[in-house]
DNA sequence: CGCTAACCGAGACGGTACGTCAAGTCTTAAC
DNA sequence: GTTAAGACTTGACGTACCGTCTCGGTTAGCG
């Protein structure tokens, strides 16, 4: 979706080179704009004007409104949270949990996962991608229950979909309704409630 | 929102009468369009056309379209469901899942409330409105609660808020998602599992 | 076009009786309205508002705005003015044109009459009965000139529809297009100039 | 108003180069439905229809109809006419007459120009451009005379203003009712006829 | 060192839908 | 059967962005 990871050496032969500030001034207008307005206000018109860069120039490394979103999104968690390893299950949730709730408190990353679950209900071929995204983070969860089961802490037979969902389901309706804070400390009481129902009833 | 049911003797005085019929066309196009392309492809102008109706009748009616969009869902709704009151809060809130996760399998009314959903993040002021809704639906879950409260079925302090988006949080993600289906017969396993969750653990 | 002075006696059987102040009402809102916002900005829907009258009944009594303007044109001029008569063409011609040039004085009738020319090149239905209109003004005129032609005041073979319009063409021409003011004062002098070239030049 | 006819070298930086077909045939479907149908049923939206060109591109060029017509007026009248000079106010006026009266041949340039005096008394805001418009053409006639006027070919103390209207009210008068052809072979008498009043009676 | 490719800006272009407004017609209820 | 109220169809308004495109002008790196 963005240009900024991908083949090191496309086969180029010569010709003029990215100009890097025409892309940081474009994913920092984003940002603005998507916590100053919101993502329905914004526009690619908007951003170039914003960021003084043509509009061609967005549409050139940006094919549509979600992947600039996205790519202002990665840009500003910048550093990659590792898979967490306590040898808990325990401790792994908590400590994904409250890095989860975390981005409650970030209004870039808020507005911009908020307007991607809403651009996901609008356009169905968008909603593939992010499916896709939402399903590598699944998996990761998925790694601490596969883990946990092995370590016996969670009974065989589990549920594991709903384990997931348990955990994600409760951060995004938060998140985009917006009823009750999301804070980092209450993700421990979370996480015991939820660990507490996976156990085996005798 | 609607004008469908509110006062049932509005002080007219004379004028054309309304045409029932030029309503539901629009509450049918606005449906059957939803289904075939979704919430963001959804536009009055479409709407208008194929309910053969002129754009300015529905703007008389709905001032927008997730006002629109929230007309259909009651329209496809109909027949609302009583708060279930089966004596015991597991009976309870399987029923009431049951019921909200029959909502996946109705084409409509997943995709407008998806669409709305996906609307509050888009317009703020739509967001008031859709907050509010969802309140009167937590509310509802909020009584089953207090009412096991005093039956002593949960733990004095349980943190209700965390308990209903327990409740509402992987229903909601699933239909967002739509990374699993969401079945009816599921209701009675997710509810056990959060009601195992709330008990004191000793 | 308007209703006002007809048959006394209609051969009415019975039903409602017309309320004769909507009448008025309607006129004086549409004279208000003109000379408030001019021709262009004035709606029937408008005038029904400030009249507090309903759209029907505007249009039951008058079928369009030109017809409704006519009728407020009339309404003010109240008494019409006699042909006049005064033995000489240039008597006959100065007080016609100085009551010509009053009507600029006058904002209602003057927003009127633009308005009605405006609306005769818009409207070619319209057209055709503005110049039946402007036809009944120009032979009040011809007359005059007949008159004169009897008593030899001007030449035989004078061309009486340039003499018409060389009365009546200064006059809509500062009229529409307001480069200067029209004052009566000045009729003596435009009409001697007038019939000083209408003479027969040895 | 019109982008025809500016400064040759526009400052321009880049930007997709202007589409000169498309302001033609903009032009060319607003004279022919000018003619055909007449100023009043003219439509932004109905000349864009039929130049085969999107409404926004007229609105990027002519902000509001009538400077689209006026801009197509001009369009019509391709070579302006120089100023007449034939030594004598007799021949400069019937030249300039015999001109104004050509326009009611031209079925375009008639209808632009009695739909921009419509307009002008719909549309105060535009009143004011046509009346500069106008101010230039009498400006014109404005400077035969002040050289005749020099030359004593017409007393000294004339009132130019009412002269000007002679030459002008009677053209937009017979332009405007259309009671009376309009014929640039009549345009020598009509000025001899005017210019005689103008003498000195002695 | 010049060629060439890709960049960047500017902005025109054909589109689509927006939400508003008034036109003129029609239907009903009240008087 | 007039009057009031107002629902209805129709059609154009002017605006905002969309995504594509065509320019003029720049700036690498390869040969």
């Amino acid at each position: 979706m963005s240009t900024t990871p991908q083949n090191p050496q496309p086969p180029r032969t010569g010709g003029r080179i990215r100009n890097e500030d025409a892309h940081h001034s474009v994913l920092e207008a984003t940002a603005a704009l998507l916590v100053e307005n919101g993502y329905g206000a914004l526009t690619i018109e908007g951003v170039a004007k914003r960021a003084n860069v043509a509009k061609s120039t967005v549409y050139r490394w940006w094919k549509s409104k979600p992947a600039l979103v996205m790519d202002a999104y990665a840009h500003e968690t910048a550093t990659r949270v590792p898979e967490p390893d306590t040898g808990t299950l325990e401790g792994d949730l908590t400590a994904f949990a409250a890095d989860l709730y975390a981005i409650g408190r970030d209004p870039v990353r808020a507005k911009a996962l908020t307007g991607l679950m809403a651009e996901a209900q609008l356009d169905s071929a968008f909603a593939e991608a992010f499916r896709a995204w939402v399903r590598t983070r699944r998996e990761l969860v998925g790694r601490l229950l596969t883990r946990a089961l092995a370590r016996r802490e969670i009974p065989a037979g589990t549920d594991l979909t709903h384990a997931t969902d348990l955990v994600f389901g409760p951060f995004w309706y938060r998140l985009l309704v917006e009823h009750a804070p999301l804070d980092p400390a209450d993700a421990e009481a979370h996480v015991r409630t939820v660990l507490q129902g996976l156990e085996r009833r005798e």
